[in-house]
DNA sequence: ATCTAACATTAGAACAATTCTAAGTCAAGA
DNA sequence: TCTTGACTTAGAATTGTTCTAATGTTAGAT
């Protein structure tokens, strides 16, 4: 889903496109890095000096509670997020603190309403490990 | 694994067995709630009145080390630890902030030691939703 | 075009979870 | 007994997130 089809999406949906909704929205477009939301501030801050942390605070929860955005809860204590919504896993590298996409198929709870009884709402399949990069530097 | 096992691999593997260190490895082994640090503090508490945050921290990250208890990153903000290490998935409540534990058979992954170049160290499953108990409430 | 009420943004304070610090305690070996 | 290193403690500091109250903006009604 691009851009314009997301911003269009919120629009029809009655949400307000203010500027700083469009530059976290573009902003996580254009960085599949699956940024913190530091990264998130201070980047948006050089071009956008005047946006407030709590507005990328709120823009994040309001994206997300959308379904455009997800967030990631990989590492402790500080929240990741990600402009790609369709379900995936993630690799969290806790050498040098980078999420991964990884591809896996045959998740046998893939499309699965319900589980134990329960309702499932949203998958967070997580991996922890030390990336192919760091391997590579060990030495 | 019970208690007496870990216990025995802890001693074994050169590390003190202080009485803080086996009051927090018996209140999990004896609470399989993935209780919070904050649970898990305040409880030590209630028969150990000067035993302190620091040690409860120190303490879980060394049993974590140890590979002995797990982690568990499913809540925004704050860690919920698990007596039980065998790989199994987590599902999360937000109407209640339960960890539940479930029971997933054909993961793909199971076993796995790479994946995309990556080493896989640890793998955090974990499903949102809205349990069965508070299913029923809603009604 | 102007008014107005609801909504959005801002800066910084407050809060919550975790980590750090420095002093004190304990235990084992010389 | 003395020394050394490891452990614990209370509380301060730090970090990430949420709240607050003032200000600014938007969109609909007039
Ligand atoms: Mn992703
Ligand atoms: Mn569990
Ligand atoms: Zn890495
Ligand atoms: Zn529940």
């Amino acid at each position: 889903m691009n851009l314009n089809e997301k911003l269009t999406e919120l629009n029809e949906k009655g949400c307000t496109l203010t500027i700083q909704r469009h530059a976290v929205l573009e902003y996580l477009y254009e960085n599949r890095t699956h940024p913190t939301v530091e990264k998130i501030y201070y980047s948006l801050k050089e071009k956008f000096s005047t946006i407030s942390k709590a507005t990328v605070y709120n823009t994040l929860e309001l994206l997300k509670n959308y379904g455009l955005i997800q967030e990631i809860t990989i590492e402790k204590g500080k929240l990741h997020f990600d402009y790609e919504v369709k379900p995936h896993h993630h690799f969290f590298c806790h050498r040098c603190n980078h999420v991964y996409d990884v591809d896996v198929v045959g998740c046998p709870l893939a499309g699965k309403k319900m589980i134990d009884g329960h309702k499932i709402e949203e998958m967070r399949p997580y991996i922890i490990g030390t990336c192919s990069k760091c391997l590579k530097k060990k030495g």
